[in-house]
DNA sequence: CATGAATGAGTCTTCATTCAT
DNA sequence: GATGAATGAAGACTCATTCAT
């Protein structure tokens, strides 16, 4: 009986292509976003910009909002990505070692396109809105939060939630402004700001501990 | 005892009238951009809710930019005051009546206008960039820095600058989160909120403080 | 004392002159409509030959649809003033003599701007439905019916909104198609038209009259 | 006596799924022309409804005109077919039961599809320059012509031309009318209608006569 | 023949800004 | 100084049509 040679199923030239013209525009639209900032961002300059014209851009997306919902996703996608591994390795760690591997991976998602980020937070309108930075976050806290429940007997506080939220918040702010104010940092700087980050962290989670 | 007959000068009529009238228009400026957001927030649209001519919009204010970085100024005069005030009289206090006073002093800058910081959050372009934002950051953070200093031997850092900025960033950070997530907090919630970043920062910068 | 010259209160200048751009804006909206057809008649092209920019032009109409129904409404105006006038003078005229003034009245009607009328007739989406398409007909068939009525004795009919539903549409139809198929018609070829019109009608209304 | 194998050539199997293509475009159009209007039947929407790619519709035909135009010349083969039948079988009827015979087979025409008709008379660009549809009316015009024509003696009238077009039109735009807005009108109201319309017309034709 | 992705001219509409009154 | 009509560049989006696969 001849063994069929298993294939992998090729996916077919044209959905191929279409996964690159899709692609081209969504590097295109961050590419102007940050560049030019989101005003400049208009469709024609993406298209352009993209190698394709305007009209096949609306075949993919029904708006310009859509299109940089999607660019949102797919940057989230990576984003998430870092994120689940880091935390999921974390399980097994003490807690000052986890949340220095938070922090870590932190500063790692947001080193992914800085810039763009950044558009993402200062200019996008109703950026929180949108689903795709919902379930980011949604998800980014039950990680979290699932980790510190693993851990509850270690730590101190009242209120589960409040911890969580204090310390995602916190977190994301100061690797944000970290990324911001020093994008050349060498690794000495960002080492002493994980360090300082997580001391921040570690001294309110587990006040008791001498340190 | 002769009443002294009050000298100040009076502004002329005009100038009176002026300020009145630029008022208005930042007034304006503010309720369209809650309103209506940033997109939507056109030249006319403003001048006619301030019952203005647009013209008489451009005799103050060289461009819609102009228009914008006004009025966050004004909003930052009035915030920049609360925060002056209160670091001021913080001078005095212990490290924690003195965080937990600087976060009560973030807490009612945010509430100054709640709506209208976000929207220069989240959606005027290049906002980083203003001077007055800048300015603002500037002195809070030599405020909050020249306290530090004061107290240099209670507190335990090795940069005063990056404990600093960690300290301001936290802050505001966890404050914004909080005034948009919960904008209609009572007062328990609000203080237990206080509670938690006192504790967050005192524990930074305190580390060997039994608490 | 002095007697005031009696001032008929001139249209401000400026009032008169938005008069003018407006009425030059319809101007080119028909002659665009006429020329090219509904389809070709963008705002662009429409600005253009009004002599005015686009900008101007959606100053006055929120949208294409209202420009285009402000100018059935002009001509409705212009239309309604002359089967007002018409059908008034009818009043004490003898049914075949009415109802000659009413053919006559809608030729003339008709007469005002074929063209144009056509393209209202033919190409304007939801036409029917334009308030002042449906104010004109009610109007028309009002005073129409309002004569009937007055003479209902000489007259033979069962059901009088009907009938002068039958006695409009067809005064309509026919003055239509007279004036799109015989645009150039001479005086005798339209009054055997209009006898014609005439004793289909009265030959309608009053059956029992040897003719 | 041994039977006949029909021989009539089948359409091949490519031919008769042309046909199908074809008839499901045209369905498709009308459909489309219904449900959306003019303006917003694009040809993309049109091959979606109809199920066939945009290429395949242009492969038969050149362009949205042409199609309209096909789906505009089958409309009038079924009425056509409606009115021949109706002007043959009246041959031998006098007057008064030719003409209703007449407004009663224009009356089905207009119900074929009374929607597509309405698209048809009032959006569609230069419909009247159709050669479809100026066939279908010369026909028409003809038939009806014929047939006065073989009555001269019994009915008046001057010039058969002129008395043929009134005839003709008037009947449509009674009929047009009726159906526009009373779609929904019971048996008695559409004999009525079509008693009155009768009566106008015979009453024209035929003055002498005491009815 | 069929497909449907791609095209890009053209549409409607908005808005910052100017300037004659 | 104030007014607000006018401007026109520019933006989002559509759609008839083509053509490589």
């Amino acid at each position: 009986m001849p063994r069929t040679i298993p294939t992998i199923p090729r996916k077919s030239a044209s959905q191929e292509r279409s996964r690159a013209t899709v692609a081209a525009m969504l590097d295109a639209t961050a590419r102007v976003l940050t560049r030019q900032g989101y005003d400049r961002a208009s469709t024609n300059r993406i298209a352009a910009v993209a190698g394709v014209s305007v009209g096949s851009l609306y075949q993919y997306f029904p708006n310009k909002e859509a299109l940089v919902a999607a660019l949102v996703a797919r940057h989230n996608r990576e984003i998430l990505q870092l994120v689940r591994e880091a935390l999921t390795e974390v399980a097994s760690l003490d807690l000052p070692a986890a949340v220095r591997a938070m922090v870590a991976a932190a500063l790692d998602a947001h080193l992914v396109d800085p810039a763009l980020h950044r558009i993402f937070a200062e200019q996008v309108p109703r950026m929180g809105q949108l689903a795709e930075i919902e379930a980011l976050e949604r998800e980014t806290f039950h990680l979290v939060r699932t980790y510190l429940e693993n851990r509850r007997r270690e730590i101190f506080v009242k209120d589960l939630d409040a911890a969580t939220s204090i310390l995602v918040t916190t977190v994301e702010a100061l690797t944000h402004q970290f990324v911001i104010t020093k994008p050349d940092a060498r690794d000495g700087a960002r080492d002493r700001f994980i360090d300082e980050v997580t001391r921040l962290l570690v001294g309110y989670l587990q006040p008791h501990r001498r340190r």
